[in-house]
DNA sequence: CGTGTACTTGAGTGGGCTCAAGCAGGGTGG
DNA sequence: CCACCCTGCTTGAGCCCACTCAAGTACACG
């Protein structure tokens, strides 16, 4: 992660107005298509990142948790490319685009890092994406893919956001989710946990939906 | 384009050892998992990137054109990340790692370029597959719209790829897209062309296809 | 306790997948 | 030069999964 590869001694130049700031449910870090303002380290929570379609609707492009950098795809153009929203209670420090560039450019190190970044990004997307793509691949597989990329760190909880945005991202529809999910649950192993809106979660055998998630 | 946004002079001192290279069709570039010798400027025709998945299949990710730089991800990793392999005729220059490396050390700019440059294919991918993940989008959108992804430059020219991969880019079945092609073709908005099996592509009435792919 | 949103569940339909033949067409060998 | 074959493409019939439409239910929040 780009705040932690450097030292401290590195950073504490430039964290001058740098601050942590918390966001509740659906609380918008950044918008597409405004002005770069600043990136974010995800200190906690989740955040979705989305993006409009000509017709209106939205479709969620990518998933950054605990330890991720929140804008960093726009940290060099003029505006930014998706739309940030958390989900549940998220904390983040945002950092000012002008100190990071300054850093960056400071470091010459770290540009070959966040090149490395961006690559790993790119990566992630495709592999992502090319497991969703399979049109043969059943929706149960789909959605354990899906929950098993919403887990949270290495523990057993899964970040657990709305049938909507999860059928965006699966690319089925809700109702199929729904089903599959029930099914799981059913089948004990899933379970619904954290009944607040803000700290909503399942707890999941990943064995079991490392399985369900294999056929290709 | 890494290769013509500098100065002809810039370029001169590193282009020793650089040499253009033809490849027939399937001849392949280099592979995933091996070590990164190089770089690729696309200089006419195109290169599917593929991915091998764990159960044996391979999967396209992305097609380069003409202008394109092949293997740029991987610049600074230490294996390739995809395979590239020659769709019909294809003439790129190789331009060695190393060389590559020493150059955009010697040329900071080049290395916020070279961000912006791995930005948009990021930006590219998540359009794509956004497009092609709707699970309620008819076959025949996604085929016209694979189609306007294959147009070579801004001409009425398409690469014409085998069923099998175009099949594997649009996330549906070879007959599935032979139908939506024979369709394409009865209408009158598409065209086979060339014979060999080296300079295949289609003739397309890029209006009537964009009006198919309109639909969301 | 009421209200609204999010979720669940059901029945019916249809698009694309599967399976299974036919059909070019170009490359190879006689 | 022609016949063959082999790969890639086309076309058809039937089925199944996921979508659509439509209620009904749970649950959080005021």
């Amino acid at each position: 992660m780009v705040c932690s590869d450097v030292s401290l001694d590195e950073l504490v130049g430039f964290h001058v107005g740098i601050d942590a700031f918390g966001y509740a449910n659906l609380g918008i870090l950044y918008q597409a298509e405004f002005p770069v303002g600043a990136v974010y380290c995800i200190r906690a929570g989740a955040v979705k990142l989305m993006k409009s379609t000509p017709s209106g609707e939205h479709r969620i492009l990518r998933v950054l948790k605990t330890g991720d950098v929140a804008g960093l795809e726009s940290a060099f153009a003029e505006t930014y490319e998706h739309t940030a929203v958390a989900i549940g209670k998220v904390q983040a420090c945002r950092i000012p685009i002008t100190h990071f560039r300054r850093f960056v450019a400071g470091y010459p190190d770290l540009q070959v890092r966040l090149l490395q970044k961006s690559a790993a990004a790119l990566r992630e997307a495709e592999t992502w994406y090319s497991a969703m793509l399979g049109s043969g691949t059943p929706a149960r597989v789909r959605v354990a893919r899906l929950l098993l990329r919403l887990r949270a760190g290495s523990s057993d909880r899964i970040h657990r956001l709305s049938l909507d945005d999860m059928a965006a991202m699966a690319g089925i529809t809700r109702e199929t989710v729904s089903r599959a999910i029930s099914e799981f649950i059913r089948m004990g192993i899933l379970v619904k946990s954290g009944s607040g809106m803000n700290t909503r979660h399942f707890r999941g055998d990943m064995p079991a939906l490392e399985k369900i998630a294999q056929p290709d």
